[in-house]
DNA sequence: GTCTATAGCCGGATAGAC
DNA sequence: GTCTATCCGGCTATAGAC
């Protein structure tokens, strides 16, 4: 490791780090200073040598989270195939990127809740070329359809199952395997593809999901 | 008037009617028990006459705001007709009651996000007869399916379509007609009804959707 | 770059008068 | 039933030593 600053390992990188999971769990009032400052191995006061003030903070871990989770969906979004093994491969993995990350969530969910003007523009920036791109897959395989509606549906089916789990859980008709992430997955694609009146492509080949960046 | 109790306007009720737009739209932690007291026409510690601590006047305020939307879920449900146009019903009505009531929405998304567990399995009990009664025409339209699944299929489309709103209306492809509840609707009931293999049954008769008890 | 100490504020809750 | 006054605790942020 060389003395030129690693953008990977210092403090401020750190703190941020730590501080998102803590954000995730409990939001943004719940949180002190003195917990992130503890989280990170230093007291309150420290921190206000790396961040303004609080609010700096959490906007920075908010998009310290969020850009990696724009790149790794542009990833997913790029593999090979055909239209329709692409939608399939979309459905399939990013329901297993938000099985395995509950802190991208639930730092999602907060922000549509109380998120404001600025840093909900912000996340729309990171999630605008994503969108373009599963948008061009959707418009060939359903050109006369509203695309926007379409992947909103999709969207809304995989992130709101996580979001309900607590109620969905004590509902009529809940099972087990509705906890893994591959029943929603199979029942999004059957949804999806019945509506397109395509058939559902063969289950993809255990590729590796990227889970982090590089 | 007479001089029996009235449950619908005494002092604290008043108060549970006063606080709930304010959780609403700010939360548990950013109400202060001054704001209710202001909100209502008196001091704080008036308040603590009618209830023991904060954490208290929330859950009776959240109870006091499922309970009513609960009955109003099972009156839609209980529409008459074919079990295809009373599922389109659901869909439709459903849809245009949560565009009307945007408190409902959001205390139901904080509930879901840092809501205790007694909270929730409070919420689930009230919600169980409606599920039951959706589940049952759903089960007839589509014997062979995950009817648990289908059912939060539709739910989930139409409460993160509100829920995602502030970002959606950022992003590719994004239209004024998206905000309208018909436009919703109309887009869910295709998805449902091609899933189902059925025709969309034609449009509602402008029934009065109930907006209140009684 | 991190510490100790503390200023300054605000929120929940109680005491006691009326 | 509602008020005024107040206690207590916790939080953000800063000052100043090291």
């Amino acid at each position: 490791m060389d003395r030129k600053k690693s953008a990977q390992f210092d403090k401020k990188t750190e703190i941020l780090a730590v501080s998102v999971p803590m954000f995730a769990a409990y939001g943004y009032n719940k949180v002190t200073i003195r917990d992130i400052g503890a989280a990170a191995g230093m007291t309150s006061a420290a921190l206000y040598y790396h961040f303004q003030d609080k609010q700096t903070l959490y906007r920075e871990a908010l998009k310290f989270s969020f850009q990696s989770k724009a790149e790794i969906t542009h990833a997913i979004l790029s593999s090979q195939g055909t239209p329709e093994e692409r939608l399939a491969a979309f459905i399939e993995r990013y329901t297993q990127l938000l099985a395995d990350d509950p802190d991208f969530r639930r730092v999602m969910q907060r922000e549509l809740l109380d998120g404001d003007e600025e840093s909900v523009g912000m996340l729309s920036e990171l999630f605008q070329q994503p969108f373009d791109e599963l948008a061009a897959i959707v418009e060939v395989l359903a050109p006369a359809t509203d695309i926007h509606m379409v992947i909103m549906s999709i969207i809304a089916m995989i992130l709101y199952h996580y979001e309900v789990g607590p109620l969905r859980r004590l509902l009529p008709g809940a099972k087990p395997e509705h906890e893994d992430y591959r029943t929603l997955a199979t029942h999004i694609k059957r949804l999806i593809f019945s509506m397109l009146e395509k058939e559902v492509p063969a289950d993809l080949p255990p590729t590796t999901v990227p889970t982090a960046l590089g």
